[in-house]
RNA sequence: GCCCGGAUGGCGGAAUUGGUAGACGCGCCAGACUCAAAAUCUGGUAUCUUCACGGAUGUGCAGGUUCGAUUCCUGUUCCGGGCACCA
């Protein structure tokens, strides 16, 4: 029988749905049961275009595990969902008015159904949506938790709000004041309602603050940083503008030492940590206070309080508190025009513009706290409010933007590092002794860092301080799209739904709020969101003296995406995000797939959340992702055609040279390898149906280039048409048989020829001449069984460290040694079935059946191979001479090093290797090689 | 600028602990089968040199350690990714 993928998939298909074969079973708490592993993919977000060759990498490495791990005994959680909620829908909606629910639903089914044809052994019964209500209830519920939580340093740990209200009762806030000022007990007992839970607001881990957004009137709606390039819209180029808004944010800061910390029991790529690391930015420096002319003091925060005394002038932030205050009446109208430009600045651009040094003397000194000399205070947009204190100690000789700025402005610079210091560039490094220092004189950086901030405290002039480059994570969005916050305000005032009860319907306080329908998406009145348009949702009651509000921004993508992997483990609770049960025995996630894009946001949120919910005593871990894989990126290669110019005729790719040529891209899909099909191109677009061609052979080849994968390329490849014409199991062996999962490479559709060729091939090992099923009874030879052990033993070895290519080219060499020793045992191949299964499933179902077994192959248990039938008696060593290999001689395996040297330098090319030079050493490695040293 | 990763035949890649560089596949070349093609099968295929046996060179580049280096060290070039006036 021929090797008909499309009968035999369909089958396997088939019965695992009807035996549910994946289906994932919780087991009662305590039974003795298979050990538990948790495999899981970054859940995609369903964009409109369904899924190139690219995607299922991941999934393909994750599902191959996943099987293995089934055949080696574990119960093992394998789901997928979606990543629902988003702006892209969102947009989409704003510009063709279909309902993102809609097309959301749409997408979701496109992308199963592409899944679906792969063979990835998900139980779909445990599918999660972020916009489900029914999840989305869960998210709103961990806000609630979030809300009503803050962090308690001393102990390093989230704390329900209650137990802060307890004590802020009994003994004021002292010890625990966090960024608030200390007050007493009875301050906290004279506060009004308002006033408390303003205070409270300043504590808790999920807060609402004054923050700045983008606003574009031309589009009706607030841009993301991102969509605003040079303070004008991405889309379209209008002015766009800084509005502030009160916003929902998440207290990440609290948590940054333990993510940074906790970043060591993981099993992820070091770059990956790297990239955490750096996001997090921990520096520990020193809290310096400068007093000014004026008397109102400036704090600032440096990383190198060694270098104080080369502090030339201060810098503090336009938005700096003190600006009004310091600015002369001489220097107004400057600073004036500089705080209206840099308004017109993005942070990105801020940031972003290195080489153009802009700033503005404010006209006021400060007074240095060592020496009492007079330092100038400036304005520049390279200080940030938001790190540190806003302000900075500018020390010329020491930093590279203090240099550059005190040189632009003329800024007397004060050398503190001898010789070192050249005059022309600032001397950062922290191996100088120090001058010109008082005393710090005569000290390296890593002492005088010390001695300073000892000096520092003693003087009662500052402290050491660790700042981190983190920032509080923003979760509000002015958004239709998302989970609406369960918030409601009473008279101005943020109550949780479940803090109101008693005072409104009970509907209105439930869980899940539902997003309400809506026809426009257009934003709210003041930069709000789309649901502010709603009054009778927004609008929630009156009694005549209170009003009820509920909150109208939606919160952003990755608030669905932080605790997902919970969901799976228990998707239809309605009591719990998941039964404790289900958490207890699921646990972490033991190994998680997915792209290098979300190193920082995803990945750093959903740790924080699971920080969170584990001090809350949720949860019985504290990270969420134990060991991490990165696949890489599959390019496209693209196909390039070359248009005469002002003709409408092409030339093939060894002729153009001869022509001036316009190159364009064409369509992978209407190339053979480069060889384009002339008549498809032809009718591909009305301007090339009278296409005319300059051809090598009568064959028209085209360019190639290796690019991303994308639509504007025309290099899309679609794994339908892939598994159409190839099958799935091809398809799923080819995307490994590529390359480490890892590492990105292209995509050549020419190249799946092989593993097709493998597939078949390994096919009809069990079919006779006459093209029946046929296995032999007969015992296996030596030859075969080593075959079979030493395949066995390297998949499993290669499965271990996701080296999936290797175990593709193993099972190519295996297939081609039994062929040509025309082995149809079954002793060799019924193993080589379940050991091929996490590959090609489908096949190996097939062939399970074929071979008489009851039951799935999903749970054939993975071969093991045994050393006896892989020992050698002999060993072909290789002989050579100063390391370099000349020969090889056949040897006993178990020879001794005497015996050895004795046959080698009897050799009767000896004499020759050795040209002349006498023998100084002979090399010996048991079971590697033999190396002569003359 | 800083941090991380990488560079091996015409191409994708292999070599797991310092021990026969180029497994496996694509492509290409030759042959078998065929009226022919497709499919399939067999053999060859790093480079230079030699009629051949063989010899020399070779893992981005320049050095080093070692009996022996794709692998370890130093420097350097290029490519990819991340971060970026972060005080």
């Amino acid at each position: 029988m021929e090797y008909n993928f499309k009968e035999i998939e369909g089958r396997s298909s088939l019965y695992w749905e009807n035996h549910e074969v994946y289906a994932v079973h919780n087991p009662q708490p305590g039974a003795d049961t298979k050990p538990k592993c948790y495999i899981l993919d970054m859940f995609p977000y369903p964009s409109g275009s369904g899924l190139h060759v690219g995607h299922p990498v991941g999934y393909i490495a994750s599902d191959i595990y996943a099987r293995y791990k089934r055949q080696r005994g574990y119960n093992v959680l394998h789901p997928m969902g979606f990543d629902a909620f988003g702006l892209p829908a969102e947009q989409y909606a704003l510009e063709h008015g279909l309902h993102p629910a809609n097309t959301t639903k749409q997408n979701i089914a496109r992308y199963k159904e592409q899944l679906y044809q792969i063979g990835f052994c998900y139980d779909w019964n445990r599918e999660v949506r972020t916009s489900d209500p029914q999840y989305y209830q869960w998210t709103q519920w961990i806000f609630l938790q979030l809300f009503n939580s803050w962090y308690d340093r001393k102990q390093d740990k989230t704390r329900p709000i209650a137990e802060l209200e307890a004590i802020l009762e009994a003994q004021g806030n002292a010890g625990y004041e966090n960024e608030m000022p200390t007050i007493d007990a009875a301050t906290w007992r004279s506060y009004s309602e308002k006033e408390k839970r303003a205070f409270l607001m300043e504590y808790r881990i999920a807060f609402s603050a004054y923050s700045e957004v983008w606003w574009c009137e031309a589009l009706g709606t607030v841009l993301a940083n991102d969509e605003v390039i040079n303070g004008v819209s991405e889309r379209g180029g209008h002015p766009v503008e800084k509005k502030k808004l009160k916003q929902w944010f998440l207290r990440i800061t609290e948590y940054a030492n333990r993510l940074l910390n906790d970043l060591d029991t993981l099993e992820w790529s070091d770059a990956m940590k790297e990239m955490q690391r750096n996001w997090i930015g921990k520096s520990k420096g020193a809290l310096v206070t400068f007093n000014t002319e004026i008397n109102k003091p400036i704090e600032v925060f440096t990383t190198r309080p060694d270098t104080i005394f080369g502090a030339d002038f201060l810098v503090i932030a336009p938005e700096h508190p003190l600006v009004a205050d310091l600015t002369t009446a001489a220097q107004q109208e400057a600073i004036d025009a500089y705080l209206k430009y840099t308004k017109s600045r993005s942070e990105r651009d801020r940031l972003s513009q290195v080489k153009v040094v802009t700033g503005c003397f404010t006209g006021s000194y400060a007074i240095h706290p060592f020496t009492g000399a007079p330092l100038p205070i400036w304005i520049a947009e390279y200080v940030l409010m938001g790190y540190g204190t806003g302000a900075i100690m500018a020390v010329p000789a020491g930093d590279e933007r203090d240099h550059a700025f005190a040189t632009h402005f003329n800024i007397p610079i004060t050398n503190i590092f001898g010789e070192l210091y050249t005059g022309s560039e600032a001397y950062t490094q922290k191996n100088a002794i120090l001058t010109n220092s008082s005393f710090l004189t005569g000290l390296t950086a890593n002492e005088a860092i010390l001695v300073a901030i000892d000096e520092i405290e003693k003087r009662g002039l500052g402290s050491p301080k660790t700042q981190f480059r983190l920032r509080n994570a923003g979760l509000s969005r002015q958004r239709y799209w998302g989970e609406p916050f369960p918030i409601i305000y009473k008279n101005d005032i943020a109550y949780t739904v479940y803090e109101l009860e008693g005072q409104l319907d009970k509907e209105v306080l439930q869980l899940p709020v539902q997003l309400p329908y809506v026809e426009r998406y257009a934003a709210g009145p003041g930069g709000a969101s789309p649901l502010a348009n709603i009054r009778e949702w927004v609008e929630v009651g009156s009694n005549g003296t209170d009003t009820y509000l509920r909150e109208t921004d939606t919160m952003p993508g990755y608030a669905g995406s932080s605790w997902y992997f919970l969901r799976y483990m228990d998707p239809h609770n309605n009591n719990a995000i998941a039964s404790a049960d289900a958490i207890n025995y699921w646990q972490q996630v033991d190994l998680y797939v997915g792209g290098t894009e979300h190193a920082v946001g995803h990945l750093l949120y959903a740790r924080m959340w699971t920080k969170a919910l584990y001090d809350l005593g949720y949860l019985p871990f504290h990270e969420p992702f134990k060991k991490l894989l990165n696949q890489g990126m599959i390019q496209g290669s693209s196909r390039y055609v070359y248009r005469v110019k002002n003709t409408n005729t092409y030339v093939s790719f060894g002729l153009k040279d001869s022509y001036e040529t316009t190159p364009l891209h064409v369509d992978v899909n209407i190339v053979n390898g480069l060889i384009l099909d002339t008549n498809a191109f032809k009718a591909s677009r009305p301007d090339y149906a009278n296409a005319e061609f300059i051809t090598e052979d009568g064959e028209y080849i085209c360019g190639a280039e290796i690019e991303k994968m994308s639509k504007s390329m025309y290099n899309v490849v679609n794994p339908d048409a892939i598994v159409a014409r190839y099958g799935a199991d091809t398809f799923r062996m080819y995307e490994m048989f590529l390359g480490p999962v890892e590492a990105s490479k292209p995509w050549d559709t020419n190249g799946i020829e092989g593993v097709f060729r493998f597939v078949k091939k390994f096919w009809r090992l069990f079919f006779n001449e006459e093209g029946i099923f046929y296995l032999s009874a007969d015992q296996p030879t030596s030859d075969e069984l080593k075959i079979l052990h030493k395949t066995i033993k390297k998949l499993r070895e290669d499965i271990e460290r996701f080296a999936y290519n290797t175990c593709i080219s193993q099972m190519m060499i295996t297939v081609n040694e039994l062929g040509a020793l025309r082995c149809n045992k079954r002793t060799i191949l019924e193993p080589l079935v379940a050991a091929i299964s996490p590959f090609a499933p489908f096949m190996a179902e097939e062939l399970w059946h074929l071979m008489g077994n009851e039951g799935s192959v999903t749970f054939a248990p993975y071969p093991e191979h045994d050393e006896q039938y892989l020992v050698e008696s002999t060993k072909r060593y290789p002989i050579a001479i100063n390391g370099k290999t000349k020969s090889e001689i056949e040897l006993a395996i178990d020879i001794s090093e005497d015996e050895l040297k004795a046959m080698v330098t009897a050799l009767p090319q000896m004499e020759q290797w050795l040209g002349g030079k006498a023998l100084k050493k002979l090399i010996f490695v048991k079971g590697k090689m033999i190396n002569i040293v003359a």
